[in-house]
DNA sequence: TTAATAAATGAGAATGTGTATTATTCCTAT
DNA sequence: ATAGGAATAATACACATTCTCATTTATTAA
């Protein structure tokens, strides 16, 4: 039995992680494509989203399934929370501390097994709050 | 100036608020089409999907966008959370109160103008929790 | 009331995100 | 070196949602 299963390290996975690890952004699979493929120009489509959803499935990222239309990937994996902007659609980190218990309170008032939660502000980021800014 | 915009209330956008309302399944843009069909069968997905967009914009109904690949509606428009379960999809309210100090949290902790939150727990369901019942 | 104008609808095409298929390539273990 | 299994790249496919536009329906102004 293992969550962490011992999947195997190949260069896209490598490639993929290690790209994902370097940006604060929470990007698209097509956006972790791009960056991805600056490196190995020859890596498929098919094989980013296919990585991304075994490595979320082994715990390795977070795959967050926020509003809007795509999902996005976070290489942090701690409980935490994101706001996103209704402008522009990009999501950040809320920084205070995540609330764990609620997952009992859940529990206490449903017929549900709770396996977790996760928690979305939604709200307009500066540059979208200031379109002075955004014109300069 | 007004967010509950004077909205014309064609016989389409009646049926299918009456349709929404009648349920607490959470459903999405197709189930609401199948329950309204049944009473206007000759409506068009797209009327269906553009006034519950309009609606859910002026504030009459919600637009959940939670996980899983369809976004689903709710009559219920007062602050309130959902658990989604991971076996089925199926969608339902959990009945604690809401917090709305948690806006004001997360402006403290951010960039953003917030706007608002919502919580979405991760569970299995009661039918999904036991197969042998599914079985029988 | 009627004519003009505007809004909404229905049908179907188009878009976009994500998944499935499959031949080929790459590892790993003998 | 060889055989079996796993992963990949390319591409076809699925399907939720949006868009386009001709037609219908409602509103407004004579
Ligand atoms: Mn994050
Ligand atoms: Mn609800
Ligand atoms: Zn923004
Ligand atoms: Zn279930």
């Amino acid at each position: 039995m293992q969550t962490q299963s011992d999947i195997r390290l190949t260069p896209q996975r490598q490639v993929i992680l290690e790209e994902l690890a370097k940006v604060k952004t929470h990007p698209t699979a097509n956006e972790v494509y791009d960056m991805v493929r600056k490196r190995l120009p020859r890596i498929g489509l098919g094989t980013v989203y296919r990585n991304l959803e075994l490595m979320a499935d082994n715990g390795m990222i977070l795959k967050l399934e926020v509003g809007g239309s795509q999902k996005r990937f976070d290489a942090t994996t701690d409980l935490h929370y994101h706001i996103r902007c209704t402008g522009c659609g990009r999501v950040d980190d809320i920084q205070f501390s995540a609330m764990p218990q609620l997952d009992q309170l859940a529990a206490n008032s449903s017929d549900y097994q709770v396996l977790g939660h996760h928690i979305e502000f939604s709200g307009i980021c500066e540059s979208c709050d200031d379109p002075q800014e955004a014109k300069k």
